[in-house]
DNA sequence: TCTCCTAGTTTCTACTGGAAACTTTCTATC
DNA sequence: GATAGAAAGTTTCCAGTAGAAACTAGGAGA
């Protein structure tokens, strides 16, 4: 197995995944698909905050990079649903520990900014 | 162990970490970090088309967050160095996780790319 | 007929990223 | 003595992107 990929290298074409998966909302795409497929405004209500335009577009980018698949149904009104691909799945077990992190160190980043800004506030 | 953070929830403080953690920048200065402690140019040539005013200010914020230590050495040119600590420490086996699934499945997004591109493409 | 549902696109503004130049303090070199 | 270089940034400018809100389209239901 061969690794000619470096993220530290600049022309390096894992630096377009990375900075496809470093984006809070394509993130939280990937943790709420974990449980199967969702339709487009099931995300849009279940992830507080994103607007329409940057949900479809993030959408549009995984599914460019083969991590979730969008199925179309022709139902009454159309019902599109997203799921994960096997190589997204690969993904989740990364994501979510990133996103629970977050919940579970929460405190301790909230202390830390308080500290650090009673200190510069101090100078 | 309480979990009162969501990080769907649209005022919910780990949205602020997320959005931290969501940054390419963030991420490649917290797995340079791993092996030890970085000066401040050292970590701008390892890290491939940073600029320095975005390496500061992702420096401050990570320090703000309490992720990362900034000493200062009154050496001749003053020296500042960068480290993990304790807390950042944490984050470190979950953020080369990232780094490396992009190293691991470049060659399977690229294709997911092209194929997807020549869809779209032959429309 | 009027309104709501689906899944988006469009428009506008405000913020942020990146490139390049400038700052400051000291050492070493010509 | 003047010049250049290295440390760690800050400042300036421009372009691209995020977010908010309105608009599209084609039915279903009151």
């Amino acid at each position: 197995m061969k690794h000619a990929y470096n993220v530290y290298e600049d022309r390096c074409p894992t630096r377009l995944v990375l900075d496809r998966l470093a984006d809070k909302w394509a993130l939280l795409i990937l943790d709420r698909l974990e449980d199967g497929p969702v339709r487009f405004n099931h995300l849009r209500r279940d992830i507080k905050g994103i607007s329409q335009k940057v949900l479809s577009q993030t959408l549009k980018k995984l599914e460019r990079d083969g991590l979730i698949s969008r199925t179309v149904f022709p139902t009454v009104p159309v019902t599109v649903e997203y799921a994960l691909t096997p190589l997204g799945l690969t993904l989740t077990e990364t994501v979510s520990a990133l996103a629970h992190w977050a919940e579970r160190n929460m405190d301790a980043v909230l202390a830390a900014q308080a500290s650090y800004d009673a200190a510069s506030g101090a100078r």
